[in-house]
DNA sequence: CCCGTGACGACAT
DNA sequence: TATGTCGCCACGG
């Protein structure tokens, strides 16, 4: 499990608070890597392996719309986040960009 | 070792 | 504004 660049997403991803969401460019960003969002989302398909898990329902993609949603089966993406106080309409995140949480910005202190 | 794939994102048209 | 294309780099086959 000492995968360095799987590791790091997941320690930021466990970061995100409750009711709030991110994008994987945001995490890619802060871990230096900016330009692989990609990896951070590959990153996440295998954050099921990861101990502790990884909420991975709280990372969406830049525009809010929870792309992995498809990953996770169904609503329950969509569930997770509304359990936890985040409007959901139409696999897009309401208030997005008041809920957004950048790991840059509040983890730069 | 080489090729294809992928939970994204920015830029070009 | 919407659609198309390229780049990023790790992992599996």
């Amino acid at each position: 499990m000492e995968d360095n660049f799987f590791d790091r997403v997941y320690e930021v991803a466990r970061l995100i608070p409750p009711g709030r969401v991110t994008s994987y460019g945001a995490i890619a960003s802060y871990l230096g890597t900016k330009g692989s969002s990609r990896m951070v989302g590959y990153a996440m398909q295998a954050c099921g392996k990861a101990l502790p898990p990884v909420p991975a329902h709280r990372v969406v993609n830049r525009q809010g719309l929870l792309t992995a949603k498809f990953h996770f089966g169904g609503n329950l993406m969509e569930q997770l986040l509304q359990s936890e106080g985040v409007k959901v309409m139409d696999d897009q995140v309401q208030n997005f960009k008041t809920l957004f949480w950048d790991p840059a910005v509040e983890l730069a202190l």
